[in-house]
DNA sequence: TGCAAATGTCAACGCGTGTTGGCAAAATGG
DNA sequence: CCATTTTGCCAACACGCGTTGACATTTGCA
């Protein structure tokens, strides 16, 4: 069970290829490449993986498992999801796969094909997780496109204004249009606070805690 | 000054391009490719143009001028704002880069430095225009990025919810969430609630001109 | 220690690419 | 009507790519 050798050169090849798909994307990151910055040969890339398809997919392949856990200490459903998301991207336990995805989706069918997946089936399942009833479609997918939009901004195009924002104004500010999405059609089951916009909650147990 | 036999085929070309390089990116999308597609010979494009990266710079490469141009009449500022990004996206004198641009900011530095001055300038000015006075700058990016991401969404992911989604809802949806921004930091010159009547910002030289 | 499996290197193949120069056909103009 | 320019096609070059198979080296086990 100890971990033979091969293993470590698979798992450079696999983080040099991380790397560079996050970077350059799918047809501009070669094989030659990968190999080089793990520091072997080629064609050693083809016998682990099969192939550069292969070897693409495995690096983007991820377990989306537990994208409906349970969120830190937040006041409103809309800052815990965009906590969740932050969390999701930067810090520790971050899914390289991600900007790799958002990377390449473009370009590669694969990948936008994931992204898709990722979009119609987990992402609207957090959202009406968060939001503790469902929620209609077309907004989860607005909100969801926001997320989206923000992680290209922040981690690919890397504007500037977006990719320095401080985690805990991202949380504020775009948890703060999350919940508006959520409060324009109908209260929340156990409805926190969202600024007190002055949009008709009709019986919404609003706690108001504003500074 | 009569159109010249080459003249057609270049713009068979450029047409060409344009469908290609919206389509598949800048790497995938081939001189050859864009040669047949134009009924021509691949050397053709390469005489006319110089080179590949000559011929995607130029298909790029448009005029984003009237980009604060005024808009219909919608009731608030966000409404406005949203459904000038959509008439800049589809409908008849839309502007066939954008989408190329979205495509291929991802894998080509020069579409994402010329996506990036597109967004550290005139869409800031745009929004800037909207609300009739300064706007926190990280408050309008998130603004931006938030058009980003569902131009991302309906045109290059085609997610299903928002590929579909009428342009009257996307301009409520989308253009509520932007007037919530907007309200956020301070009443707007004329139009302190949300549903109000419309504002018309102060000593602006834009003409009105209606659709 | 000896031998087979695992690990790695090297050179090369076939392919598609962007790009080039030469040459035929068509258009142009005096 | 001929000479010149324009427009187009063809063949080919050099290059980098993914991929392959043969051969060297190292490792692991009996």
């Amino acid at each position: 069970m100890k971990p033979s050798k091969s293993d470590r050169t698979k798992s450079r090849i696999l983080d040099a290829s991380r790397t560079l798909f996050a970077q350059f994307g799918y047809e501009a990151t070669t094989i030659r490449g990968i190999a080089e910055k793990a520091g072997i040969d080629p064609s050693m890339v083809i016998r682990y993986f099969g192939s550069k398809d292969a070897l693409f997919a495995l690096t983007v392949d991820f377990e989306m498992g537990n994208v409906a856990a349970p969120m830190s200490g937040d006041r409103t459903p809309g800052e815990r999801g965009v906590r969740h998301f932050l969390r999701l991207w930067e810090g520790e336990e971050a899914n390289p796969a991600l900007p790799i995805l958002l990377r390449t989706a473009s370009s590669s069918t694969l990948a936008a094909e994931k992204l898709r997946m990722l979009f119609e089936s987990q992402i609207r399942r957090l959202i009406e997780h968060l939001a503790g009833r469902p929620v209609d479609p077309e907004r989860a997918a607005l909100i969801a496109s926001q997320m989206l939009g923000f992680a290209y901004c922040r981690y690919i195009l890397q504007i500037e204004s977006v990719a320095n924002m401080a985690p805990d104004r991202v949380v504020a500010l775009l948890g703060e249009c999350v919940d508006h999405h959520l409060q324009m059609e109908g209260p929340l089951p156990q409805g926190p606070d969202a600024h007190g916009d002055q949009s008709n909650p009709p019986s919404d147990p609003v706690k108001e805690e504003r500074s």
